[in-house]
DNA sequence: CTGAAAGCGCTAACAG
DNA sequence: CTGTTAGCGCTTTCAG
């Protein structure tokens, strides 16, 4: 293995001038640093990483957790995962993935031997176990996904509760007045899992300011599970007009059973989904759907870890974590992105959801009754 | 941060001997390491991996390489990624996450760093531009593919032109004689993907054994896509009575489409899939499958992995990558777990396939033409 | 069974 | 602008 010793001597310099070539940490006269990026070119030098990370104990690692659970969103949390991992790339980092099977130990390991310099959280409850380990002056952390209580951590999100009014709006203004909401599967709700319950927040609260009734279904995904939530909705509440999606394997299904029980979309009935873009797009119908943006997701979520990273101070020394406690780290104020209603928190940056109108939303049919069951 | 050294004195030895305790690499008196578990434990002590690193040249790290792109096989991947991190953590392990996108050069960059010890690739080419770097004393690797010369490689993979041999025989078997492939999108062909190649030449060969007629027509994902290819595919064949599919995307709309131009499955028509499980079980009408195992192929690759890696000699000195040419490292004869027909190259592992008979295949219809298109 | 000591390859003061 | 030097924390001979 070549050595930054080897390409010195080979250069004809000191080591510290060949790692100061590297870093860029002082200034290097132009003819100097073209010998020593010639002979790393010729002895096709690369530095070890090890050496690196304790020489400067920096890892230029960050950890990513995804779930191991893969009962939901499963393309979404691949396609973050991916837009993290070249996000950090393109910053020089490179990425760590962890199953959250490991739980909050994962963390403490990673970062406590300083494989990881910060960490990335996917899939985050409401009440997340993980998060203690977080905020008592843990390593730098974003969330994707928003807990109960966010203070002192960094969150990005879509604003999911502003999606489900956003939903609810759109289809009361078709003038739909009954509207059924087909949700992720139980466990999910089970769970708290924060975007499940944000979303039906924002559904229920836009339909009560609207006057419009709504009615919640959990549902497990494949056509068997649909096809009994289906039948119940349409016994409890036979004045339905609209449906709210979110749940992946239920959306085909869903349209599936609609057009054999002989409700066409949209003129009968008018579907509205929260998904990712392809699944809308390629549905059997093109559905209209608030986009969730996967990848937007995983590149902010990388860029603010970054953005605190570089923040640190000198660092180096040993005893690190000093001002950390009360803030969020590295929240720079005005850039919440917006979302509905005031910011929620500092730190927290949620992404204004948008929908983009398609085939199978359409104005609430005039008269009611006419569709066989 | 809590060193090593820290924990000596604390416990009362020497420096080395809490490494051995650690390492478990010499005996070590019950008392002594009583006293330096217990230090440990009290100091919450945790070893720097970058130092570990640097000092063994073994950074217990696996790069695992998984395609950028996202047209084809999402939740295949994720499984497989998450199957991989979690057999690796088995072993000691941690997942190094690379994209696609840097190619060679990032296994170069993060073997010739030391970074990671070994790599896992998927979605291998069959002629893949990473092999090379793999080939010529490269890391240990071990390929989830098989790519069109996998000498000198170890791979893992599903026997994918078996699992197209099973479909053409069970629908063979239930009396049909012409049978239409819906296939990948027709990028991935044209990349060619080894194992899309592989089932279409499985499907072929024993078609063509079987004298049945075979039509196979790529497609891409998604409702119009799969409509335009059924329409052309009766158009040509109208006695077409099964279809294999190996497109996730294409299972629903492809039910979808039966269904609404009044073919019955299985009655009319059977469906054969080459698919996970879950999606399989999941459809409309619950398929008769061969199961993509996702799951296994992770943990087999890493498996592989660790027995070549345990398997270098002392290691530790430089110039490592004597004994390499020629023969794939770690292939343990025998173990080659069947597959159709002889082992195919020492060091390649093909998982036997397995067909699940479920609801949509079924015998062919004794007449034909009585459906309308 | 245990210690002492020499690095692993790199970074970052400290000196010019 | 460049060189010298002292570690970073751990593993692993070499000596007992």
């Amino acid at each position: 293995m070549v050595t930054l010793v080897e390409v010195a001597r080979h250069a004809g310099v000191s080591a510290s001038t060949v790692s100061y070539v590297l870093s860029g940490k002082r200034p290097i006269s132009d003819l100097t640093r073209r010998r020593v990026r010639d002979s790393i070119e010729q002895l096709g030098y690369q530095p070890h990483a090890g050496a690196r990370a304790l020489a400067s104990s920096r890892s230029r690692i960050i950890a990513l957790m995804v779930p191991l659970r893969t009962d939901m969103y499963v393309p979404v949390m691949l396609e973050i995962a991916v837009a993290v991992a070249t996000a950090a790339r393109a910053h020089g980092y490179d990425v760590l993935l962890l199953t959250g099977e490991e739980g909050p130990a994962a963390l403490r390991r990673v970062t406590g031997s300083g494989l990881a310099e910060a960490v990335i959280l996917m899939d985050v409850q409401l009440d997340d176990e993980r998060l203690p380990v977080l905020r008592a002056a843990g390593p730098p952390a974003v969330l994707v996904g928003l807990p109960g209580d966010p203070s002192g951590l960094s969150c990005v999100d879509l604003d999911f509760a502003a999606a489900g009014a956003l939903c609810v709006e759109h289809l009361a203004g078709l003038g739909h007045r009954e509207i059924a909401v087909i949700g992720e599967a139980p466990g999910v709700y089970a769970r708290h899992t924060g975007f499940a319950e944000r979303t039906l927040r924002g559904l229920r609260d836009r339909a009560a300011e609207l006057g419009a009734g709504l009615l919640h279904r959990p549902c497990e995904g494949g056509h068997d599970a649909v096809a009994g939530v289906l039948a119940r909705v349409f016994d409890e509440r036979p004045g339905v007009s609209a449906f709210v999606v979110q749940n992946e394997t239920a959306v085909e299904p869903l349209l599936a059973l609609l057009r054999r029980t002989g409700r066409a979309v949209p003129e009968d009935v008018s579907v509205v989904a929260v998904c990712p873009e392809p699944v809308a797009a390629q549905a059997s119908v093109p559905l209209t759907s608030v986009a969730i943006p996967a990848q937007e997701l995983g590149r902010r979520a990388v860029e603010r870890l970054i953005t605190e990273l570089s923040a640190r101070p000198g660092d180096g020394g040993p005893e690190v974590g000093g001002p950390r406690a009360g803030g969020p780290r590295g929240g720079r104020p005005g850039d919440d992105g917006a979302g509905a209603g005031a910011s929620p928190a500092p730190g927290v940056e949620l992404l204004t959801p948008v929908l983009t109108v398609r085939d199978s939303s359409g104005p609430a049919p005039a008269s009611r009754g006419g569709v066989r069951n």
